[in-house]
Parts: C-alpha cells; structure tokens; sequence
DNA sequence: GCTGAAATTCTGGAGTG
DNA sequence: CACTCCAGAATTTCAGC
C-alpha cells in the first residue's frame, strides 16, 4: 500500500476495536499530536482505508428480531449481477453482503422484524436475479458471538 | 424492550450507520439536547443496546489479503462449546463469529495476511474442538459489499 | 508533523416541569 | 425522572511554521 506506514496501521488497528475513541487518546497510543492523528485519519478516509464508522447495536433493541443468512447460487456471475448486488446491499435490512468462492458465492446478512419480512426479502431476491437464481439457502442466526471486531462481553 | 422509546431506537439507527456522529449533530437530528443524547447513549450502552464502536477498515491497507469464511459443523453443540467459541471470538484474526441454524451451525469470519495463517487457524479449530469437529468447510470472500452497515462507495 | 489560539463539543451539576 | 440550561474542561479545528 503507497505511502501508508506503520503509525497509520496502528491508527486503523485501534480504530477498528474503538470506533469512538478521541483524537487526542489515539495520538497518545500512537505518540503523535492530535493535530497528526487527524491529518492521517482524514488521509485514511481519503484512500478508502476507512470505508465509515459503525455503533455494533443488538437488533433486538430495534425489534429486529430475525438475524438472517442467506446463501445464494447464481448460474451466472457477470457485471449486471454486480450492479443488482450493490442495489442489495443499499437496503436498509441488509448488514453485510460478500462475494465468495464455492458454490453458493452470495453470502447476504440480513436484520428483521418477524418471519413476514424475511419472505419478502426472499421474493425480492427472485425477482432481481430470476431465472439466474439457481438456489437460495437461508440460515437464523442464533447467537452472535462477534460482530465488526467486538466481541460480546 | 424496557425503557427504550422511539428516541433511542432513532439515536441507535443513526449510530449504527454514523458511529463517529458527535452527540451535538445527534441531538440536532433527534431533536433533543447534547447533554440528554449522552445520558441516553450512556443508558443504551449500560443495557447494552450498544456493544461498541467500530471503524470499517479495507484489510488490504493492513496486510490482511486473505478474507475467510469457515463455516464449522459440531457433533456436539453444548455450554462446553461456547467456552471455546468464546475464546476464538477474542482472536485477533476473528472479525465476526456466530451461530446459527442448519447443518454447519458455526459461522466465522477472520483475516489473515498468508494461507499459511489460514492453515494454521484451521489447525487451532480442530484442536479446540477435537472429535467433535465433523467438518469444516473454508471459502474465499472475493468482494465486499457491505460490511457493519456500511456499504462500500 | 508541530504549535498555539479560536471554535466547537463534551461534561457534570443545579434547576425545572 | 427525563430534560434543559449553563459554566468549566476537553477536544477539535485551522492557521502558520
């Protein structure tokens, strides 16, 4: 990676576990001043080393009740599937959504209110690939031991 | 949820999505004082609506050029169990780590910077888990999406 | 990358309904 | 009890070096 050194790393190591934490305590860990910090974090946005910053929240405070993984198999994976997957991964349900090798190359997670809106989900997901949708397998989420680097307790 | 009005379901939505939000801009959206947004991210975070903050950060700028996926199948599944899940959850390489329904009831996602990494973790598993490990199935992610709620561009 | 001053934000206590 | 207001502390920001 140009013009990244290991000061800036470290900077990404230590937000990555605390989002939150304040310019002048990261330039403490990392020994530079809190106008530097700021300097390279905001070159670090810049480069898309930090694509945003995120609170990890228990869904069930929002009523979202139903974790959801769904597994997808398309018969074929081309540029229009891309542009479908990134039109996916705007929606408000959807926490992650990858790309992957194996059969079932689509690995989609997904927050609900009740079992209604997973099969909407699900129709929604026919619709956009069609015919190109060999399989969809879906899995519930029974506990999140780790989630975006923070671990439960 | 007890205790939780609309207020604080707004303040977690919002987090969720700007995690390094100042309270002031917070308190703007919602419509309530800088000082009684922080009492009630102080209150979400003792109940544990909040588990932490994270920055979403492109591995490749950390070395990390390997992104996996291992999906374990247990032949038993006990409170035994958890402690050891417990324990790979606090790996450094562990990025997300759950349960879930279905044949391969373990879900992790890790990081490493080589195969020779990946081999290694998996070694760990079967260590840890002994006999009671059946199967472990290991997949490349290829592309992220969206990761923690935060879409890429 | 540092410094220092100004602007903004955060924090904790007293007061209000 | 949750919210507001306000003053002091801390942080962030922005200039110049």
């Amino acid at each position: 990676m140009p013009g990244i050194d290991e000061k800036d790393k470290e900077i990404l190591r230590i937000l990555r576990k605390e989002g939150r934490i304040t310019l002048t305590e990261l330039g403490r860990r990392v020994k530079l001043s809190p106008a530097s910090v700021k300097n390279r974090v905001e070159k670090l946005e810049k480069l898309g080393a930090i694509k945003g910053y995120s609170a990890i929240i228990d869904p069930a405070f929002l009523d979202e009740f139903v974790q959801v993984l769904f597994e997808l198999k398309l018969s074929i994976d081309d540029k229009n599937v891309d542009v479908i997957l990134r039109r996916i991964a705007k929606l408000e349900n959807v926490q992650a959504l990858y790309r992957r090798s194996g059969e079932k190359q689509i690995l989609i997670r997904a927050s609900f209110h009740n079992t209604d809106e997973v099969k909407e989900f699900a129709g929604m997901l026919k619709k956009h690939f069609g015919k190109n949708l060999e399989r969809v397998e879906v899995t519930l989420i029974i506990d999140t031991f780790k989630e975006c680097w923070v671990a439960n307790e």
